[in-house]
RNA sequence: GCCGGGGUGGGGUAGCUUGGUUAUCCUUGGGGAUUGUGGAUCCCUUGACCCGGGUUCAAAUCUCGGUCCCGGCCCCA
């Protein structure tokens, strides 16, 4: 037997009519604030992915040459390639652009719970403005994805970059030491980065105005102890989400996020339903496009981790519909088959959902059959109905059944 | 890359410590009891010890390696 490769998934049709559901929640969402969909091929020049992200991540990609001996790699993310489609085909659009995408990504990682080889990500991005405005509207519309999934307890946290950044350059760390203990400070490790800074050079006192900092949580009240233009242009973003009517996220000014290519605003959002790994959408402001050698055109996004999502909501037992088909079409008797498939597709033509035995069962074997599928009604063909034009109705849920026209039927079966 | 727990029909499981008859039970699938009516019951039936090496007269059971899954560390664009 061979099995799906390490870190994938088959999604069976249970599976696919759920994703299916909360794919479509995800999307309405991002278009009534007018983003517009994307799509961008799965494989990339593995350039676009160092130029983003260092050359490290070639250990975590999935890379390859062609057949033309092209350096390729399977997307790890959605973001580079958004924004290289941008500076490609889109970079005389009228700004601010929004657009969104979704789709599978893949990283040659560990898979544990939340971590698969491949994974979906939705993504939105506002391409070509930097305003307070825009960074709330990047936020309002994450949140308002998570919020119309329906996932009931989830954290988001709102930060800035350059607080953090600024008051280490301003107790004397430089550009190259900062990595490292912006890596502690985000996990609030302050023990950790304390002997990174003290062979820095920072002293004990500046160090704890670092580590003030980096604590600083709350509300937009929180935003009052710490001074600068950053703290001020924070507190403008959360009133735009606050007259939205988003008010669950939170100030931390400790968020730092990965790169270094972040400009600004940086947010987050987890599910503590989740294990180890609990974060759910990951945004903020960043330059990208001059990399891939457009011009520099500031952008604000966010990713949300779908199969963290959906992992989230099943653990708090959310639960999707499910698709029933409107009818299961049955031949009481072998003579009557031909006019069953007939009344099949016409149900199909007239725009219903109709399956039909296949095989030669027996009338009781075939309503099984249209019962486990979850069909709403079965259609029983047979000589005593249609010598008056009609076939029997039955409501599945009932078990009543009526005498219908079959001129009627798509009617009858429509209006349920 | 590191640490720990696992892998028995399609799904869920018993058996493993203490090696030994035809590998247990539930469910699902197929057929029948029911000759034009599903969700109940009964009967029949398909179907499994992750892969490979070792120990042994004998391995689902002990042992080693691999592989995959689960949880955690690291990482997380």
């Amino acid at each position: 037997m061979i099995q799906s490769p390490r870190g994938t998934r088959d999604f069976l049709p249970d599976d696919m009519e759920r994703r299916r559901f909360y794919e479509s929640i995800l999307r309405q969402t991002a278009q009534r604030s007018g983003f517009r969909e994307i799509q961008t091929p799965i494989f990339e020049e593995a350039e676009l992915f160092i130029l983003r992200s260092g050359p490290n991540i070639l250990n975590e990609l999935y890379a390859f040459k062609d057949k033309g001996d092209r350096d390729l790699a399977l997307r790890p993310e959605m973001t580079a390639p958004a924004i290289r489609a941008f500076v490609n085909g889109m970079s005389n659009d009228p700004k601010p652009i929004k657009i969104f995408y979704f789709g599978q990504c893949f990283r040659y990682e560990r898979p544990q719970s939340g971590r698969y080889r491949e994974f979906f990500q939705f993504g939105a991005e506002i391409i070509g403005a930097a305003t307070p405005e825009t960074d709330a509207e990047v936020i309002a519309t994450a949140v308002g994805m998570i919020r119309s999934l329906g996932l009931k307890e989830y954290k988001v946290r709102i930060g800035h970059i350059g607080v953090l950044r600024r008051k280490l350059a301003e107790v004397g760390i430089t550009a190259e030491d900062m990595p490292p203990i912006l890596q502690k400070l985000d996990k609030k490790l302050y023990d950790e980065a304390w002997p990174l800074m003290e062979d820095a050079g920072v002293g004990r006192e500046d160090a704890e105005k670092v580590f003030d900092i980096a604590g600083t949580v709350g509300g937009i009240e929180v935003l009052d102890k710490v001074e600068g233009e950053e703290t001020a242009y924070l507190a403008r973003v959360l009133s735009y989400l606050s007259v939205m009517g988003i008010t669950e996220p939170e100030i931390d000014l400790g968020v730092v996020r990965g790169l270094d290519y972040y400009t600004g605003m940086v947010f987050e959002a987890e599910a503590p339903v989740l294990g180890a790994e609990k974060q759910i959408c990951g945004g903020g402001s960043y330059t990208l496009s001059e990399l891939f050698g457009g011009e520099k055109v500031f952008t604000t996004g966010f990713a949300i981790g779908f199969d963290r999502v959906l992992l989230a909501l099943e653990k708090e037992g959310a639960v999707s519909p499910v698709k029933r088909i409107d009818a299961y079409v049955i031949a009481a008797s072998s003579d009557t088959k031909l006019r069953a498939f007939e009344i099949a597709g016409m149900l199909r033509r007239e725009g219903l959902s109709a399956d039909i035995d296949l095989s030669d069962r027996k009338m009781a074997k075939a309503m099984k059959h249209a019962s486990s599928v979850g069909s709403v009604f079965a259609v029983i063909v047979g000589n005593e109905e249609l010598g008056t034009g009609a076939v029997t109705l039955r409501d599945m849920s009932s078990g009543e059944q009526r005498l219908i026209k079959i001129s009627d039927l798509p009617a009858e079966i429509r209006g349920h």
